[in-house]
DNA sequence: CTATTAACTACCTAAACGGGTGATGTTTTA
DNA sequence: TAAAACATCACCCGTTTAGGTAGTTAATAG
């Protein structure tokens, strides 16, 4: 199997080597990274660069395939940064790699465009399998981070809307509400009188015990009661 | 390197092999895991159903450290079933492997409790690599769902909250507000008068372009201007 | 056929609200 | 130091809302 893979690099190697730079402020993991890429079969790195600015000013002589970028800087943050870089050369891939693994960070990060993230600890093998996962479509995350990753992803969408019995018209009624309309024009919308609606809302207020119209508006969006 | 690699999978091996259950309704392919897992030095197979009702009978026997757990199963699916295998046993690890690779389930199974999510063509050894990565604490994931995660969690991204230039006087106000509370009460918690607060609110109204309290409050929930 | 219920309408009152205008001080700025 | 900006408060007035009671119609069920 090991052959086989080796094989299997090599022969894509040959074909056309992963162009990568270097984004990375310390002078030795910088020149680390740029020897590990370089030294390997079918890698190349085409820059090393300290900060954004610098990048911005000399990544377009050979634009990489993969940008390898830490997130902070000097001068401009690794974040900022990206979100540039992927506005300027939007096929490009980029992947974060840095010590900082909070919530904060890696979510921003890939917002703004990063296509992996990646700890400072990765070993040099699972990194430059990591750029080869990025150009097959992949996005490499340390596990801590694919960790977090999801318990974010969690966390975003769990409120279990609560039920509170309300019907088609209830709710439609409390749409109304919701879109800034008063009685009035909500009758006018439903075509029925000012006090059908008056009376209808009482209901909703009884059902979602509140006892008045923003209150009902807040409960409706922050429990997502509509659609 | 690799020497060193088995020398600690199989340390770890002999201290406490991966105890792993298999749910999966295709007689081969549930075989065929269940002998991987089972004839690989570090990994226990403690248990392997063809559904989930017959898992939740027989699991208790012996409890697994993780569960490999398909999607489409007959009876209850795989995504329902791992929400009540998380509540019975809230410390046992749930991995998906299923040939499904749809936002939809990927996101579903992920809030269901999933600790990660494999597509069925994964190699045995990438696997096994899972498995182990899963009870260290991981998230691991096939390169085009990590991808697809990316993606989704880009999409959630609060819609990029537009500025109204509130004050922060004026956005605790506009919390009061979401939070039920009418003038008096407001002004009772800022320890105000009311007519200071009738003040400050004409001034968010004008700010947020809107002509009522429950307008307002749907517009600071909408565009998540708390906060 | 009568009782019940659902769906809608009406009216009333007190409270809350929205939109003005304007008066104090106090702080910042020019 | 004078002017401008700010924060706080006050009163007015017409409208909207909340909450209560109650009447009409139409369909349903016993």
């Amino acid at each position: 199997m090991l052959d086989t893979l080796t094989l299997k690099n090599m022969t894509e190697a040959t074909k056309k080597p992963i162009k990568t730079a270097i984004i990375e402020d310390q002078d030795d993991i910088r020149e680390g990274l740029a020897s590990l890429i370089g030294f390997t079969d079918g890698f190349k790195c085409t820059g090393a660069y300290k900060s954004m600015e610098e990048a911005f000013e000399k990544i377009r002589r050979d634009v990489p395939d993969v940008v390898l970028s830490d997130i902070g800087l000097p001068g401009m943050d690794g974040i900022q940064g990206i979100k540039i870089l992927k506005e300027r050369y939007p096929q490009m891939l980029i992947l974060m790699i840095t010590v900082y693994d909070d919530d904060e960070r890696i979510f921003d990060a890939l917002c703004a465009g990063a296509n992996g993230y990646l700890l400072k600890r990765t070993p040099p093998m699972r990194l430059l399998e990591s750029l080869r996962e990025a150009v097959d479509g992949g996005s490499p995350m340390s596990p801590e981070v694919a960790s977090k990753v999801i318990k974010l992803f969690r966390e975003i969408r769990p409120p279990e809307r609560a039920d509170y019995d309300l019907t088609p018209h209830e709710i439609r009624l409390l749409k109304l509400l919701v879109d800034g309309h008063n009685y009035n024009t909500a009758a006018k919308e439903l075509k029925s009188s000012i006090n059908t609606v008056k009376f209808y809302i009482k209901r909703v207020y009884e059902k979602l015990q509140v006892h008045s119209k923003s209150e009902a508006v807040a409960k409706a969006l922050k429990e997502r009661l509509l659609e």
